[in-house]
DNA sequence: AAGGCATCCCCCGTTTAGAGGGATTTTGAC
DNA sequence: GTCAAAATCCCTCTAAACGGGGGATGCCTT
């Protein structure tokens, strides 16, 4: 009733089932009053562990999924492929107090349509399902920060604008030869560009080379 | 001249100083006089190119610039790296129409730190505005959504666990010898393992392999 | 019992990698 | 226009890595 941008797509059912997996029971009974509260949800189950959830989960055939990360016995991140295998069509938020990040790129490996940090205000999350639903990905903002400065690249790289290039290629497997012949060069220019970034990079090796390079986000 | 008090100390004074790029008059102004009614920011300079700009960017110098992707003369992409030279603590959301990945995964390599669609409704960018000063990310549901599949990774592989694990260092450049101290098994071990890998992948070279398996996502 | 998986063992010839020493020509900044 | 940095190319050398071929052995799961 408030944003009808975010409702286009979804005519028939307005009823979004949620299931809820999380630990801490304040924080489930929390969320599960705070979503039924809310007409536009129905919550078909919630579970302290993954464990519990198993075998009542395929019955409640939930849209959408909200999973804590840090949870006793299995965890939500290795429990995110196990879950897809048997529910494909559901769709998974992973819930997490730290933001730790390998566990939010596991996550993001594994199939997670979103990540947020339970710090975030309850609208906020009704306002996250519900563009998962509709086919959206969600993310807070700490989340997006890390997962933006991933992508980032160093703009005080030691390398030269033809070194980075040549490593980048170096990095995909490629071999001297073959880098030559995309780059329109002769082999022993690529063996020059080579040794140098060795030498920047106080390296002597392709995978030390290419360790270095992703640490310092010059690749 | 007169609000170079907002250039430094973020705490002692609450408006946001905010630039905008953006070529279609009418949108541009639109977004002006409705950030302009919040008392929350302050906006010091609107331009419809990235060249119209340059010359007073400097002297404005806004915590966010709301700059198009899609834009005449030089591209909004393309002017990320040169807005940050001159202006290293300026944040920077791009705004765009369509949700090109190209365009998204450039943008995020060349520092942006917020990437908003501009169907997205206006109390919401004002949010995203504010959590990118808190020094967070932004990110609309459809861009969030690319971002993750970018992540995701096929369950469908056609390779083995073992395999799997030993592909991903292939493709980090690891020699076989290397690769196969880390996983502590024997060299010969780790060529049939390599063998096997490029019959299922049917290449017969570690670049066409590490592509192959990127495409298919196995890795 | 069968099959996939992971482990290990040889053979062979070819290519590549890394290290050392150079030279030349563009290019860009001041 | 100058000067340095960048990009290009050249040569030799050894050891290592690569790719392809043929196998064998246990170990699970079905």
């Amino acid at each position: 009733m408030m944003y009808s941008a975010t409702s286009h797509t979804r005519p028939p059912d307005p009823l979004i089932n949620v299931c809820i997996i999380e630990d801490d029971e304040i924080i489930r009974k929390g969320y599960v009053s705070l979503l039924q509260a809310d007409p536009d949800f129905f919550i078909s189950g919630d579970y302290p562990s993954v464990e519990a959830s198993l075998k009542h989960l395929e019955a409640a055939c939930p849209d959408i999924l909200l999973l804590d990360i840090q949870l006793p016995g299995m965890k939500g991140v290795d429990a995110l492929p196990l879950i897809k295998k048997t529910l494909p069509q559901v769709r998974i938020i992973m819930l997490t107090v730290h933001e730790n990040p390998e566990f939010i790129f596991t996550a993001l490996k594994n199939g997670a349509s979103g990540y947020l940090t339970k710090n975030t205000n309850f609208s906020k999350i009704k306002d996250h399902i519900k563009e998962v639903v509709n086919g959206g990905g969600a993310m807070s903002a700490g989340i997006a920060l890390q997962v933006m400065q991933h992508f980032q690249k160093n703009l005080n790289t030691p390398l030269t604008k033809r070194e980075t290039e040549i490593l980048e290629r170096v990095a995909d497997g490629k071999s001297r030869s073959k880098i030559a012949a995309e780059l329109f060069i002769d082999l022993e220019t690529v063996k020059s560009h080579i040794k140098n970034i060795y030498h920047k990079l106080d390296v002597n090796s392709r995978d030390e080379a290419i360790k270095v390079a992703r640490e310092g986000r010059y690749i």
